[in-house]
DNA sequence: TCAAAATTTCAATGATCGTTGAATTTTAAG
DNA sequence: CTTAAAATTCAACGATCATTGAAATTTTGA
Protein backbone atom coordinates (compact mmCIF):
# COMPACT_ATOMS: atom_id res chain seq x y z
CA UNK A 1 0.00 0.00 0.00
CA UNK A 2 1.17 3.28 -0.82
CA UNK A 3 0.55 6.81 1.01
CA UNK A 4 -0.54 9.47 -2.01
CA UNK A 5 -1.11 12.89 -1.57
CA UNK A 6 -2.30 14.16 -4.93
CA UNK A 7 -1.18 17.41 -6.34
CA UNK A 8 -5.06 18.61 -5.62
CA UNK A 9 -4.06 18.07 -1.66
CA UNK A 10 -6.61 14.83 -1.59
CA UNK A 11 -4.60 12.02 0.23
CA UNK A 12 -5.52 8.46 0.17
CA UNK A 13 -3.83 4.44 -0.10
CA UNK A 14 -3.93 3.03 -3.55
CA UNK A 15 -2.40 -0.85 -4.03
CA UNK A 16 0.18 -1.49 -6.55
CA UNK A 17 -2.36 -3.85 -8.89
CA UNK A 18 0.24 -6.19 -10.67
CA UNK A 19 -1.16 -6.69 -14.34
CA UNK A 20 -3.87 -8.74 -15.33
CA UNK A 21 -3.11 -12.22 -17.65
CA UNK A 22 -6.14 -14.02 -17.78
CA UNK A 23 -5.66 -17.90 -17.22
CA UNK A 24 -5.62 -19.36 -21.14
CA UNK A 25 -7.94 -21.92 -20.06
CA UNK A 26 -10.22 -19.07 -19.23
CA UNK A 27 -9.87 -17.73 -22.98
CA UNK A 28 -12.49 -18.13 -24.87
CA UNK A 29 -11.97 -18.51 -29.03
CA UNK A 30 -14.92 -15.73 -29.68
CA UNK A 31 -12.62 -13.16 -27.60
CA UNK A 32 -9.19 -13.87 -28.70
CA UNK A 33 -10.83 -13.23 -32.55
CA UNK A 34 -11.93 -9.95 -31.47
CA UNK A 35 -8.39 -9.27 -30.18
CA UNK A 36 -7.13 -9.79 -33.46
CA UNK A 37 -10.39 -8.02 -35.37
CA UNK A 38 -7.76 -4.85 -35.69
CA UNK A 39 -4.99 -3.63 -38.09
CA UNK A 40 -2.96 -2.58 -35.03
CA UNK A 41 -3.11 -5.10 -32.88
CA UNK A 42 -2.40 -7.33 -35.42
CA UNK A 43 0.90 -5.21 -36.86
CA UNK A 44 1.82 -5.46 -33.38
CA UNK A 45 1.36 -9.29 -32.84
CA UNK A 46 3.71 -9.15 -36.50
CA UNK A 47 6.32 -6.94 -35.03
CA UNK A 48 6.39 -9.38 -31.87
CA UNK A 49 6.53 -12.46 -34.19
CA UNK A 50 9.50 -11.30 -35.59
CA UNK A 51 11.67 -10.64 -32.36
CA UNK A 52 12.47 -13.52 -29.54
CA UNK A 53 11.46 -13.65 -26.18
CA UNK A 54 14.33 -12.47 -24.82
CA UNK A 55 14.89 -9.70 -27.40
CA UNK A 56 12.86 -7.10 -25.79
CA UNK A 57 10.16 -5.31 -27.34
CA UNK A 58 9.29 -2.42 -25.75
CA UNK A 59 5.96 -0.61 -25.59
CA UNK A 60 7.25 2.21 -27.08
CA UNK A 61 8.89 0.79 -29.96
CA UNK A 62 5.16 0.91 -31.60
CA UNK A 63 5.12 4.46 -31.18
CA UNK A 64 5.07 5.04 -35.17
CA UNK A 65 2.07 3.05 -34.92
CA UNK A 66 -0.19 5.13 -33.09
CA UNK A 67 -0.60 7.97 -29.77
CA UNK A 68 0.51 6.52 -26.41
CA UNK A 69 -2.51 6.55 -25.43
CA UNK A 70 -4.09 4.84 -27.76
CA UNK A 71 -1.00 1.72 -28.00
CA UNK A 72 -1.60 1.51 -24.49
CA UNK A 73 -5.32 0.67 -25.14
CA UNK A 74 -4.63 -1.79 -28.05
CA UNK A 75 -1.84 -3.23 -25.76
CA UNK A 76 -4.08 -4.05 -22.83
CA UNK A 77 -6.66 -5.51 -25.21
CA UNK A 78 -4.02 -7.96 -26.46
CA UNK A 79 -3.11 -8.48 -22.69
CA UNK A 80 -6.38 -9.12 -21.46
CA UNK A 81 -7.60 -11.69 -24.43
CA UNK A 82 -4.32 -13.55 -23.28
CA UNK A 83 -2.33 -13.26 -26.62
CA UNK A 84 0.20 -10.80 -25.04
CA UNK A 85 2.39 -10.88 -21.91
CA UNK A 86 3.69 -7.79 -20.29
CA UNK A 87 6.24 -7.48 -17.72
CA UNK A 88 7.73 -4.12 -15.98
CA UNK A 89 10.96 -3.33 -16.23
CA UNK A 90 11.98 0.38 -14.65
CA UNK A 91 9.79 2.90 -16.32
CA UNK A 92 9.44 0.31 -19.18
CA UNK A 93 7.56 -2.39 -20.24
CA UNK A 94 8.40 -5.08 -22.44
CA UNK A 95 5.56 -7.34 -24.36
CA UNK A 96 5.87 -10.83 -25.96
CA UNK A 97 3.28 -13.52 -27.26
CA UNK A 98 2.09 -16.06 -24.97
CA UNK A 99 3.48 -18.66 -27.17
CA UNK A 100 3.56 -21.58 -25.67
CA UNK A 101 0.00 -20.99 -23.59
CA UNK A 102 -1.72 -20.24 -27.15
CA UNK A 103 -0.16 -23.81 -29.01
CA UNK A 104 -1.04 -25.59 -26.05
CA UNK A 105 -4.53 -23.98 -25.73
CA UNK A 106 -4.90 -23.59 -29.42
CA UNK A 107 -2.93 -25.65 -31.55
CA UNK A 108 -1.51 -24.69 -35.02
CA UNK A 109 -4.30 -21.53 -34.88
CA UNK A 110 -1.13 -18.94 -33.52
CA UNK A 111 1.20 -19.78 -36.56
CA UNK A 112 -1.59 -19.49 -38.98
CA UNK A 113 -2.67 -16.35 -37.76
CA UNK A 114 0.71 -14.45 -37.69
CA UNK A 115 0.98 -15.73 -41.18
CA UNK A 116 -2.22 -14.73 -42.45
CA UNK A 117 -1.28 -11.07 -41.06
CA UNK A 118 2.57 -11.13 -42.04
CA UNK A 119 1.39 -11.13 -45.78
CA UNK A 120 -1.15 -8.12 -44.90
CA UNK A 121 0.48 -5.41 -46.49
CA UNK A 122 -1.92 -2.69 -45.38
CA UNK A 123 -1.07 -3.33 -41.72
CA UNK A 124 1.20 -1.00 -40.15
CA UNK A 125 5.04 -1.90 -39.88
CA UNK A 126 8.19 -1.60 -38.11
CA UNK A 127 11.44 -0.98 -39.71
CA UNK A 128 13.34 -3.57 -40.98
CA UNK A 129 16.12 -2.84 -38.61
CA UNK A 130 13.60 -3.22 -35.65
CA UNK A 131 14.60 -4.55 -32.96
CA UNK A 132 17.91 -2.06 -33.05
CA UNK A 133 21.12 -3.56 -31.86
CA UNK A 134 21.74 -2.12 -28.72
CA UNK A 135 24.80 -1.16 -27.05
CA UNK A 136 26.20 -4.30 -26.70
CA UNK A 137 30.27 -3.98 -27.12
CA UNK B 1 -37.15 -4.08 -62.27
CA UNK B 2 -40.73 -4.98 -59.85
CA UNK B 3 -43.52 -2.58 -60.19
CA UNK B 4 -44.23 -2.66 -56.36
CA UNK B 5 -47.70 -1.27 -54.56
CA UNK B 6 -47.37 -0.71 -50.74
CA UNK B 7 -50.06 -2.02 -48.15
CA UNK B 8 -49.70 2.17 -47.43
CA UNK B 9 -50.44 2.79 -51.12
CA UNK B 10 -47.12 4.30 -51.95
CA UNK B 11 -45.93 2.23 -55.63
CA UNK B 12 -42.19 2.47 -56.36
CA UNK B 13 -40.03 0.28 -58.64
CA UNK B 14 -37.12 -1.53 -57.07
CA UNK B 15 -34.67 -4.00 -58.43
CA UNK B 16 -34.02 -7.20 -57.27
CA UNK B 17 -30.46 -7.23 -55.72
CA UNK B 18 -28.47 -10.46 -55.80
CA UNK B 19 -26.61 -11.27 -52.44
CA UNK B 20 -23.54 -9.43 -52.17
CA UNK B 21 -20.40 -11.64 -51.86
CA UNK B 22 -16.93 -10.08 -51.74
CA UNK B 23 -14.03 -11.03 -53.89
CA UNK B 24 -12.12 -13.00 -51.45
CA UNK B 25 -8.77 -10.66 -52.71
CA UNK B 26 -10.86 -7.89 -50.60
CA UNK B 27 -10.75 -9.63 -47.75
CA UNK B 28 -8.88 -7.91 -45.29
CA UNK B 29 -7.61 -10.22 -42.10
CA UNK B 30 -8.78 -7.63 -39.31
CA UNK B 31 -12.59 -8.11 -41.17
CA UNK B 32 -12.26 -11.99 -41.08
CA UNK B 33 -11.25 -11.77 -37.56
CA UNK B 34 -13.99 -9.89 -36.58
CA UNK B 35 -16.53 -12.03 -38.47
CA UNK B 36 -15.31 -14.95 -36.26
CA UNK B 37 -15.64 -12.97 -32.94
CA UNK B 38 -19.12 -14.37 -31.76
CA UNK B 39 -20.04 -17.30 -30.39
CA UNK B 40 -23.10 -17.62 -32.35
CA UNK B 41 -21.28 -17.18 -36.07
CA UNK B 42 -18.93 -19.58 -34.71
CA UNK B 43 -21.52 -21.97 -33.99
CA UNK B 44 -22.54 -21.46 -37.75
CA UNK B 45 -19.16 -22.09 -39.05
CA UNK B 46 -18.59 -25.05 -36.74
CA UNK B 47 -21.77 -26.50 -38.02
CA UNK B 48 -20.93 -25.54 -42.07
CA UNK B 49 -17.78 -27.52 -41.52
CA UNK B 50 -19.79 -30.32 -40.47
CA UNK B 51 -21.84 -30.81 -43.63
CA UNK B 52 -19.94 -31.06 -47.43
CA UNK B 53 -21.30 -28.89 -49.53
CA UNK B 54 -23.74 -30.43 -51.80
CA UNK B 55 -25.49 -31.44 -48.35
CA UNK B 56 -27.71 -28.18 -47.41
CA UNK B 57 -27.09 -26.25 -44.61
CA UNK B 58 -30.52 -24.08 -45.06
CA UNK B 59 -30.68 -20.92 -43.22
CA UNK B 60 -33.86 -22.32 -40.89
CA UNK B 61 -31.95 -25.40 -39.88
CA UNK B 62 -30.59 -22.82 -36.63
CA UNK B 63 -33.72 -21.91 -35.00
CA UNK B 64 -32.14 -23.07 -31.93
CA UNK B 65 -29.31 -20.78 -32.03
CA UNK B 66 -31.12 -17.14 -32.38
CA UNK B 67 -33.99 -15.66 -33.60
CA UNK B 68 -35.01 -15.52 -37.46
CA UNK B 69 -34.06 -11.40 -37.61
CA UNK B 70 -30.77 -12.08 -35.25
CA UNK B 71 -29.68 -15.16 -37.86
CA UNK B 72 -30.17 -13.04 -40.40
CA UNK B 73 -27.99 -10.45 -39.07
CA UNK B 74 -25.13 -12.88 -38.18
CA UNK B 75 -25.45 -14.59 -41.61
CA UNK B 76 -24.70 -11.46 -43.32
CA UNK B 77 -22.07 -10.79 -41.32
CA UNK B 78 -20.35 -13.99 -42.29
CA UNK B 79 -21.23 -13.51 -45.97
CA UNK B 80 -20.24 -10.24 -46.45
CA UNK B 81 -16.65 -10.61 -44.34
CA UNK B 82 -16.22 -13.94 -47.34
CA UNK B 83 -16.38 -16.76 -44.95
CA UNK B 84 -19.76 -18.41 -46.66
CA UNK B 85 -21.84 -18.29 -49.59
CA UNK B 86 -25.40 -18.13 -49.75
CA UNK B 87 -27.52 -19.24 -52.54
CA UNK B 88 -31.07 -18.97 -52.82
CA UNK B 89 -33.65 -22.04 -53.71
CA UNK B 90 -37.30 -21.03 -53.50
CA UNK B 91 -37.78 -19.39 -50.25
CA UNK B 92 -35.32 -21.07 -48.64
CA UNK B 93 -31.17 -20.08 -48.88
CA UNK B 94 -28.56 -22.18 -48.30
CA UNK B 95 -25.09 -21.60 -46.99
CA UNK B 96 -21.43 -23.34 -47.65
CA UNK B 97 -18.31 -22.33 -46.67
CA UNK B 98 -15.97 -20.62 -49.31
CA UNK B 99 -13.21 -23.55 -48.31
CA UNK B 100 -11.47 -23.61 -51.90
CA UNK B 101 -11.13 -19.44 -52.08
CA UNK B 102 -10.25 -19.15 -47.96
CA UNK B 103 -7.71 -21.73 -48.00
CA UNK B 104 -5.76 -19.82 -51.19
CA UNK B 105 -6.12 -16.69 -50.10
CA UNK B 106 -5.16 -17.79 -46.43
CA UNK B 107 -3.40 -20.93 -45.89
CA UNK B 108 -4.34 -22.87 -42.82
CA UNK B 109 -6.25 -20.29 -41.65
CA UNK B 110 -9.70 -21.87 -41.95
CA UNK B 111 -8.93 -25.16 -40.48
CA UNK B 112 -7.12 -24.21 -37.28
CA UNK B 113 -10.20 -21.84 -36.98
CA UNK B 114 -12.45 -24.11 -37.55
CA UNK B 115 -10.53 -26.67 -35.22
CA UNK B 116 -10.51 -24.25 -32.38
CA UNK B 117 -14.03 -23.68 -32.95
CA UNK B 118 -14.84 -27.43 -32.73
CA UNK B 119 -13.11 -27.94 -29.33
CA UNK B 120 -15.27 -24.84 -27.60
CA UNK B 121 -17.93 -26.55 -25.00
CA UNK B 122 -20.35 -23.14 -25.20
CA UNK B 123 -20.80 -22.02 -28.69
CA UNK B 124 -24.56 -23.10 -29.61
CA UNK B 125 -24.20 -26.37 -31.34
CA UNK B 126 -27.04 -28.55 -33.83
CA UNK B 127 -28.00 -31.92 -32.66
CA UNK B 128 -25.64 -35.03 -34.04
CA UNK B 129 -28.78 -36.16 -36.17
CA UNK B 130 -28.09 -32.91 -38.29
CA UNK B 131 -28.43 -33.02 -41.13
CA UNK B 132 -31.40 -35.43 -41.47
CA UNK B 133 -31.21 -37.49 -44.04
CA UNK B 134 -34.01 -36.60 -46.02
CA UNK B 135 -36.60 -38.19 -48.50
CA UNK B 136 -34.66 -39.50 -50.32
CA UNK B 137 -35.87 -42.95 -51.07
C1' DT C 1 13.91 17.13 -3.82
C1' DC C 2 12.82 18.02 -8.55
C1' DA C 3 12.15 17.07 -13.09
C1' DA C 4 11.97 14.09 -17.04
C1' DA C 5 10.59 9.77 -19.33
C1' DA C 6 7.40 6.00 -20.09
C1' DT C 7 3.14 4.70 -19.70
C1' DT C 8 -1.61 4.57 -18.00
C1' DT C 9 -6.02 6.47 -16.77
C1' DC C 10 -9.97 9.26 -17.52
C1' DA C 11 -13.64 11.62 -19.86
C1' DA C 12 -15.65 12.55 -24.06
C1' DT C 13 -17.06 11.50 -28.84
C1' DG C 14 -18.92 9.16 -32.82
C1' DA C 15 -19.17 4.57 -34.82
C1' DT C 16 -20.33 -0.05 -34.79
C1' DC C 17 -22.18 -4.16 -32.41
C1' DG C 18 -25.59 -7.57 -30.79
C1' DT C 19 -30.33 -7.91 -29.74
C1' DT C 20 -35.46 -7.35 -30.00
C1' DG C 21 -39.79 -7.07 -32.15
C1' DA C 22 -42.66 -5.39 -35.74
C1' DA C 23 -43.18 -4.79 -40.62
C1' DT C 24 -41.87 -6.15 -45.21
C1' DT C 25 -40.43 -8.95 -49.04
C1' DT C 26 -40.30 -13.01 -51.87
C1' DT C 27 -41.71 -17.33 -53.47
C1' DA C 28 -44.61 -21.25 -53.68
C1' DA C 29 -48.92 -23.58 -53.13
C1' DG C 30 -54.04 -23.98 -52.42
C1' DC D 1 -56.15 -14.25 -55.64
C1' DT D 2 -55.15 -15.44 -51.12
C1' DT D 3 -52.49 -17.37 -47.84
C1' DA D 4 -48.51 -19.50 -45.68
C1' DA D 5 -43.54 -20.16 -45.22
C1' DA D 6 -38.83 -18.41 -45.20
C1' DA D 7 -36.17 -14.91 -44.56
C1' DT D 8 -34.86 -9.95 -44.61
C1' DT D 9 -35.33 -5.15 -43.34
C1' DC D 10 -36.05 -1.46 -40.24
C1' DA D 11 -36.09 1.27 -36.09
C1' DA D 12 -34.87 1.32 -31.65
C1' DC D 13 -31.93 0.21 -27.54
C1' DG D 14 -28.00 -0.10 -24.57
C1' DA D 15 -23.14 -1.87 -24.84
C1' DT D 16 -18.75 -1.84 -26.52
C1' DC D 17 -15.24 0.00 -29.72
C1' DA D 18 -11.52 3.00 -31.54
C1' DT D 19 -9.85 7.44 -31.07
C1' DT D 20 -8.36 11.95 -28.93
C1' DG D 21 -6.35 14.86 -25.64
C1' DA D 22 -5.59 16.17 -20.97
C1' DA D 23 -4.31 14.64 -16.44
C1' DA D 24 -2.21 11.34 -13.45
C1' DT D 25 1.06 7.71 -12.14
C1' DT D 26 5.46 5.47 -11.51
C1' DT D 27 10.29 5.15 -11.77
C1' DT D 28 14.89 6.89 -12.69
C1' DG D 29 18.42 10.13 -12.33
C1' DA D 30 20.29 14.88 -11.66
Amino acid sequence: MLNIVRSDGIAYLRAMKPLFHPDIEDVAPADLFAALADPIRLGILVALANVSEVDKARCSDFTAFASPSLLSYHFGKLREAGVTRMRIEGTSRYLSIRREELDQRFPGLLNSVIETARRDPNLPRLGPDWPATLDVP
